[in-house]
DNA sequence: AGCGTCAAGAATATTGACAAATTGTCTGAC
DNA sequence: GTCAGACAATTTGTCAATATTCTTGACGCT
């Protein structure tokens, strides 16, 4: 019963903690590379360590931090063969997930999927970056919740957040973003045509030219040591 | 220096109870739905309770286990809906892997698979279930492993340790082994013949067909209340 | 200058304890 | 006889304090 009210305060300590700290890393605040000194964080969140340290195992199982034993944890950094296999990857799951939702999606979530396009556009053109990467998310989450396979919308939601351990994100490349959102309306277009191979070949190369342009910059940083500065 | 050593000693207490509960668990020593108490799981392993939740968080991570709050783990069990998304998976990550491979691998990885799947006939024709299974996790291991994605590989991983949280395994199923080893034998001939997309369509079949071994023995025991059996 | 040793610091792991929440049972009323 | 409500027991969630082990940096020696 108490479940339908509002959750204020349902979620535990440790998955609060959890969240602050993902929060954290995929926004920057906290650096690919940095170290993370336990005692600092318990008193920052105001936590004990055990609470704080299940919640670094969790991240730990994300990818989001690694842990060296008796060193202590520190936020995950990508090389650049972690960064091509996880856009490897992204064509395969996206590509799958757009052929799926042209397939099982219901009008209504079309329509959903092209209110949010236009607001993508709007954000797009007006260089409004918050709005851009928020309904940029809500594109993926009606893209994915719509696809019928709650593991692919597991997995692809952790890849992408991994993403973000990427200096570069396409999205932060100013020259990318028109393309970029040419090819989504492109891809909307081949749903709304109930096209299936048609959308997952164009989410495929969507994928495929936003790593293209990821790790082109990725290069120019090609020295691991200069880029995890802390804070 | 020390790594060079055989490390016995080395991992973290943590990791080796993390590692013997998903043991218990993919061996069915611990069944899906049953209910773990910490307290009991600590003198079993002989460890405090801090060690053993920070191990369960990392098996929470990896959906084998799954916590309510203040009500406690139990072996994690899946419903018809999720075995369906898992091989829906299975099938575009092992397709994906066995297209790779066969562009990628070496002469000595795909001799290599070679012999693993003779051990395998080998150990399928006296009926050997343990040898049939150490045979087909080598020959996952191989594979994987030469594919060229380690990310395919961890995600994969983890996918084919949830496989074994459902009752019937295609290979639990005396009438599907026949069957399921020519399948490999066919996607090893389109390996050494070099045809990486005869090679991902025969896997995709395999993992298909399995599906259907496995999804067909789950409806008989469509009751969920019935299956989770304590010790 | 290079190497080995030593001390300080940090993480790992344990013990012990208390608070909070849920489950199950038990009693009492309709 | 059945249902509602309250109480007790169990279990998890959380924290504090502490001993142990490993890393690391500095110091002194060869």
């Amino acid at each position: 019963m108490t479940s339908l009210l509002p959750q204020v305060k349902a979620e535990t300590l440790r998955s609060q903690v959890e969240h602050q700290l993902r929060q954290a890393i995929v926004r920057g605040v906290l650096q690919p590379g940095q170290k993370l000194v336990e005692r600092e964080l318990c008193e920052m969140l105001g936590v004990s360590r055990p609470s704080l340290r299940e919640a670094l195992r969790c991240l730990e199982a994300e990818k989001l931090i690694v842990n060296v034993p008796h060193r202590g944890p520190e936020v995950a950094s990508m090389t650049l063969a972690q960064a091509r296999d996880l856009y490897a990857m992204r064509r395969l799951l996206e590509g799958f997930a757009a052929h799926e939702f042209t397939r099982l999606a219901s009008d209504e979530q079309v329509k959903a999927l092209s209110k949010t396009v236009k607001r993508l556009r709007e954000a797009g053109q007006k260089n409004n970056r918050n709005g851009v990467l928020e309904s940029k998310a809500e594109f993926y989450n009606i893209l994915l919740g719509g696809c019928g396979n709650a593991l692919v919308q597991e997995i692809l939601g952790s890849l992408l957040s991994r993403v973000s351990l990427l200096r570069a994100t396409s999205l932060m490349l100013p020259d990318r973003l028109p393309q970029s959102l040419d090819e989504i309306d492109a891809m909307l277009r081949f749903i709304q045509a109930k096209d299936a191979s048609g959308a997952q070949k164009i989410a495929d190369r969507h994928v495929q030219n936003a790593e293209q342009a990821a790790l082109g910059v990725f290069e120019k940083f090609s020295q691991p040591s200069h880029l995890g500065v802390p804070v």
